[in-house]
DNA sequence: CGTATTTGACCTGCGC
DNA sequence: GCGCAGGTCAAATACG
């Protein structure tokens, strides 16, 4: 793929995986915060123009990622045209996809709250993985970005998240964290 | 009752 | 060309 570049910046309960290799046998040795430190790091990460992230290594996957405009996505969609049957789906693989990134946190939930919403789409077995990857939907209406995640069976204490698309609205939970910080600012910018 | 999750069906791309 | 694996949809169901 065209010279894809992890980032290096990451904190050290973060690691990106590798690109071909996804999933290197090598834990990550540290646990995850519960606060959600890597949110502000995913803010500063420059985008990752990833290419097959598939985090389960299972071969015959090509997902590319590239570094098209996430509404790309949603103009294919809509275009469509035909109607689509009633139980569509189906749009895997496609060229110019958004920027990807996975990285493998220990943690013993699945579900990694990175104060983002986010609403399940699907969940699907995969080869070579005795547990099944899901499917999620940032619940945001106007943001596309979608992420998978999956436990490693080779490492059971391993969740792999992946990520697709940048999102295009600020982080709620951050924001109500921050709340009552900025009407402190406010209060105090009076004086 | 509204919202989120589950789940089976369907679609697409790739390897053989 | 066929089969497989992965990704998505949407109806059904669960949950608050």
């Amino acid at each position: 793929m065209e010279g894809r570049e992890p980032p290096q910046d990451l904190p050290d309960h973060l690691f990106v995986s590798s690109s071909d290799h996804p999933a290197p046998s090598e834990p990550s040795s540290s646990q995850l915060p519960r606060d959600l430190d890597w949110v502000s790091s995913f803010l500063q990460l420059p985008p990752y123009h990833g290419g097959s992230n598939d985090a389960t290594g299972a071969g015959s996957s090509s997902l590319v990622g590239g570094g098209a405009p996430v509404n790309a996505d949603e103009e294919e969609r809509n275009v469509g045209g035909k109607e689509r049957r009633k139980a569509g789906g189906g749009h895997r693989t496609r060229k110019a996809t958004r920027p990807r990134f996975a990285f493998r946190t220990r943690s013993s939930e699945d579900i990694l709250d990175d104060g983002y919403r986010w609403r399940k789409y699907g969940q699907k077995a995969v080869k070579n993985s005795i547990y099944p990857r899901s499917y999620y939907r940032c619940a945001h209406h106007t943001c596309n970005v979608k992420k998978q995640v999956q436990r490693l069976s080779e490492d059971t204490s391993t969740v792999v998240t992946t990520y697709e698309g940048v999102h295009n609205h600020p982080c709620e939970q951050l924001m109500e964290a921050l709340a009552p910080l900025l009407r402190q600012i406010q209060f105090l910018s009076k004086f």
